[in-house]
DNA sequence: CCTAAGGCCGTAGCTGACTACGGAGTCAAG
DNA sequence: CTTGACTCCGTAGTCAGCTACGGCCTTAGG
């Protein structure tokens, strides 16, 4: 007979915060598991599963909405489509990096400058000044 | 004379949504700007250069809370402070960029390996399969 | 059987940065 | 002087992903 957790058995087990298993559910992300007794809810490692599976997805950075359409294809048969998923993510990831490296490069260069200005000689600040230069 | 502004102008002047002006003056971020008549705002040019500085710091990562603390530092004459709020916020950059590569790089390989299994012998499919893994 | 811990449920709050709305007032052109 | 565009203000909604609350119900242990 197979183990069953309560929710908030299940919640320490796959280290998920009760209420976020609950929304998951509301979501649709999680299964409603089977209720014998008096509408409390019995999970099981099905649910462990399910729970990992979507951080691990969400630590790819897939939207839950896109969970969503993983879970789907859980079964593993549907490459094509989980590699469509993968990429589109893959881009977004790709864009943000562009974004932040261009932040990284610009702020080094400034705190960077910032510190290089000791002497006295100019009160001005090169990072404010570059905040305050038009677009 | 200067040049005034309605808000509607300004919002046009400098690009930035007039309700976010409105916001923004709420935020403090903002000057209370003169009005003479009958309580219609005029801004001047001042405000659509504090709009730029805004927008300027909002693409270098900072946050609204940290634009107001570089404002006050806009006489240019607090490097060092203008210093650690840029160093901060490079660290942060820098944090997010390292967690981005990595989702990039498990990613990348997992989109690659999903284009790599087209010999039928394998129904299942590598990155549902990874989702599926232990943490 | 009693009691405390835990579960159930709907709803509301949080974060950050906006964006929208509605009803009233004001302004400028014709 | 009218009309229509604009502004004022407070409040509420948006997005994502949770997190919290409170009143009631079930369950496990002693």
């Amino acid at each position: 007979m197979r183990k069953t957790y309560t929710i908030g058995a299940l919640a320490i087990r796959a280290d998920v915060h009760l209420e976020t298993i609950r929304y998951y559910q509301r979501r649709g992300l999680v299964g409603e598991p089977n209720r014998p007794l008096g509408g409390v809810r019995r999970y099981s490692d099905d649910h462990v599963h399910r729970l990992r599976f979507i951080r691990n997805a969400q630590e790819l950075g897939f939207s839950l909405d896109e969970v969503g359409e993983l879970l789907k294809l859980q079964d593993g048969a549907h490459c094509r489509e989980a590699r469509t998923l993968g990429e589109k993510r893959l881009a977004d990831v790709r864009r943000k990096l562009a974004d932040l490296q261009c932040m990284e490069s610009a702020l080094a260069a400034l705190v960077d400058r910032c510190g290089a200005v000791k002497g006295k000689g100019r009160v001005h600040c090169p990072l404010i000044g570059s905040l305050q230069a038009a677009p």
